[in-house]
DNA sequence: ATTATAGTTAGATTAATATCGAAGTATGAA
DNA sequence: TTCATACTTCGATATTAATCTAACTATAAT
């Protein structure tokens, strides 16, 4: 890593597939091991271990010890947000994972992007909450609208929490496996929060896919009809 | 440039020092051509040239023709917005620029950095507002206040359009020369660009300098008074 | 103690790519 | 036509850094 002005190496860090497949791993959350970090980047144990401490001193990632496992984190909230923002550019320009889309075919249905809901059920939510006038689309920019926030307050969620913070509270993010657009932001996060406070989905560990429960499912459906236009 | 998840392409890009410099040069909005952008980051022409191609094929820029020249820009605004994400997060991560700060008295004094106002006067500006009660800075998130709010829109800036877009209102941003905070985000930009309009600045092509009158002067430091405390 | 698991450090190899020199293309000026 | 400027393409070189094997440390389990 040459001299170079500031954001170099950052850019760097997260210019290395194996490094931004890490990244992309610890931005659901969850706190993963070196081992683990090494399996999702296809690398040995050594290797893994070099890049994260390149990862650490950049300030990208935290490590907590624990017995004899290392915990890695994001380092804050800030990097998730760059790292959400850079996966927002890369699919608008196209930039779409050419090796690895998911998979599994529940990967499909239903997974965790970042922190907020992704696959068929993500867009679902996202065209239900677009057709029936809570957000709106203008470009590439996505508003709530005044009977959105109804909404929204309706279920609960406290929409002025979420305004205060830094992260933009709508924002769409393409899906990986359906080429369509869902909700990001922190609308999106609390949506997803909502989604496992009710119960109709479990949270699993080390995995990113979203397990709805046959009731789950239902009272989802329910809440985020389908529109026939 | 090997395969990866999709970030890995643009953090490649943006993690060659050469690269970094050219759309650090790009960040002020002025279009620069392949000789200028060389020059600005030391290189030769014929990289030069490589690298834009690389920069032009990720979609990070774009170029226009004209006659003999080739005029280069950042290619849309998230690529803007993407780049002072990451700019904010060196900076709070304390990858300062070891090579080249800006040299000139007058960039010290007065610079655009992105689209916002820098150098001495942009933290007097934004000592002014904190100062004042008109923005309030908890750890490193900045948020305006109800008497804020009433001050900015007496300037006749339209608050509530700044409201509603994607980049956050108010965001601090370190300054390479003062090593101290000055206001970013879209109340920056506003902010700036009502020094424009008020005639208290000149909009430099080529540079970065933001040159005051005499008379603007005086009334930047009227608008923006320097607290003793 | 002994063995197993989790991770780090060191050293060698290899692959990627930034860089430059030299030659070539395109536009404009004299 | 000739010359100059702006930029691209090609080919060679050199440097960087990602990767692996092997050896080492630390914690935990038996």
């Amino acid at each position: 890593m040459k001299e170079g002005p500031d954001i170099t190496l950052i850019g760097s860090l997260i210019g290395d597939p194996a490094r931004a497949n890490m990244l992309s791993a610890l931005i659901s959350g969850k706190a993963l091991t070196a081992s683990e970090l090494a399996n999702e980047a296809n690398i040995t144990l050594q290797t893994t271990s070099a890049h994260l401490k390149k990862l650490e001193a950049g300030g990208l990632i935290r490590q907590r010890k624990q017995g004899r496992h290392r915990y890695f984190n994001l380092a804050d909230e800030d990097v998730a947000t760059l790292l959400e923002t850079m996966m927002g550019l890369a699919a608008k320009k196209g930039h779409i994972r050419t090796r690895t889309g998911p998979k599994a075919p529940e990967m499909r249905k239903a997974r965790v992007c970042y922190n907020h809901l992704a696959g068929e059920f993500g867009v679902q939510m996202f065209d239900s909450l677009i057709g029936r006038g809570f957000l709106l689309e203008e470009r590439d920019e996505i508003a709530i609208t005044d009977s959105g926030r109804d909404f929204i307050r309706g279920l609960g969620i406290n929409l002025e929490l979420l305004q205060k913070a830094k992260r933009p509270l709508c924002k769409s993010c393409l899906d990986w496996s359906a080429r369509r657009s869902h909700l990001a932001g922190s609308l999106g996060t609390a949506l997803l929060n909502h989604i496992y406070e009710k119960g109709w989905a479990k949270r699993l560990e080390d995995v990113r896919v979203v397990e709805f429960s046959r009731r789950g499912e239902a009272a989802f459906h329910n809440q985020f009809p389908r529109l026939t236009d």
